[in-house]
DNA sequence: AGTGTGAAACTTGTCGTACAAGTTGGCCAG
DNA sequence: CTGGCCAACTTGTACGACAAGTTTCACACT
């Protein structure tokens, strides 16, 4: 790796340390410093990108955090090996349009109709017990949508927890209760009699998920799953 | 949040950038400073920690980016939005036995049933050809288990991109290579003919499923799927 | 000629000082 | 009451200095 100069922008678009950062970060990605590479010490960093060694630090400080290098005192640092694979992460602040809302349910669909079949097969009489309890506290939220959020995700929790199989459990949590009540959200601000009317049918839809894994009824369970999501869906893209 | 002296140990363990970032994310995990909250000035955690402005903007550019808050010249630096949900995380470590290892399949058939489905529906052209390279490449893995393992988890990425929805592909991303191909290496070990056979049958598997998505079958790449991983599954478990 | 030791040069970690750029709140004038 | 100005506050950058750890080179000894 080379020496040349290769000045920050200064306009004041984003702070030095960000710009230095992301030049790093974009040799690395490239493999222009692959693997066990040592970066240049700050001091060859400060020429090259023309700041302090305050910023460069920082830039460095953020690159560690990242994951991309590691550093020793008094010999540098060293880029690590580029991650395999990176962890599956569902941000709610991703999900600006309809089009954004209908992926996660399709794919809400492949996950939750497998949870909830399983769950029919597999379900204990504590975890069936969970599922009413569950079922209670979103009726509970009748009106108050904060509430029905939150009883709506542990509901879908609860199911995958049924399936006893922890990808799925650790699957929805990633998600989060703010994805899955998501298509629900949208009518918080809806008018109070269509509000209930469609409360009062994803109660219903609930309830017919319950009553397959009760039954241990895996295809039905299945069935009123997609059911479900497949509603919900609908609504935002008829 | 008070301001109470809360020094750093010296102990030459890690860095004081890290201890103070450290610090730093327990207070916002354990949502003492809570979302929206504004951390200390630095000039507050400078004595609060006992350290220098230098450590503590390090620290504070380790939590920027850990997406733990943000920071305005001018203003501070506020807690963000803390994650309700953690990453999904999948770590081919933990695949120690055999339960493990169908639990896996089991969460498999959730998601690359319904990738498959809506492979079939939207696949391009080009995301066909890809198929069709995947396979190719997969057939070239004869004999070598390395390139059979990298080749079966392109294939089954790339159907996850002719879905066409980001979080089968990125949870795809997640699982790995190693994941995808687990239930195989099972049988990396066994005599040669045996392993023969069974790559034709997993090769015909696949051919199976790309067929379906090519001729835009849903349910017929639904099921080709689920019969791919069931056989992987039941050769696991009679 | 080979090996070991010590010192200098190099590299990162921390500290302190100073100035620049942006924000906030209080006070005063209209 | 509202708007403007200024001082205090806050972050961003730069610089110099010293501490702690590593590496390299030169010299001395065997």
């Amino acid at each position: 790796m080379t020496s040349l100069e290769d000045p920050i922008d200064r306009d004041g678009s984003a702070s030095l340390s960000h710009g230095v950062a992301d030049r790093l970060t974009a040799l690395i990605v490239a493999g222009t410093v692959r693997p066990g590479d040592k970066l240049p010490a700050e001091s060859a960093l400060m020429e090259r990108y023309g700041v302090s060694r305050t910023v460069i630090r920082e830039a460095v400080s953020r690159l560690q955090v990242a994951g991309l290098v590691e550093t020793y005192r008094g010999k540098g640092s060293f880029v690590l090996t580029r991650p395999a694979q990176s962890p599956f992460v569902a941000d709610p602040g991703e999900l600006r349009t309809t089009d954004d809302v209908v992926a996660l349910i399709d794919f809400r669909l492949g996950i939750e109709v497998e949870a909830a079949a399983l769950a029919a097969q597999r379900r204990t009489p504590t975890q069936l017990r969970r599922l009413d309890e569950a079922l209670g506290h979103f009726s509970a939220g009748a009106g108050k949508p904060s509430i029905a959020i939150e009883a709506d995700y542990t509901l879908h929790l609860r199911i995958a927890e049924a399936a006893n199989n922890r990808y799925f459990v650790d699957l929805l949590r990633s998600l989060g209760p703010t994805m899955i009540a998501m298509p629900h959200t949208r009518l918080a601000a809806a008018d109070e009699t269509a509000q209930a009317v469609h409360f009062a049918r994803v109660a219903q839809e609930h309830s017919d998920i319950v009553a397959a894994i009760r039954r241990r009824d895996a295809l039905g369970a299945a069935a009123a799953t997609r059911t479900h999501l497949a509603n919900s869906r609908a609504r935002l893209r008829p």
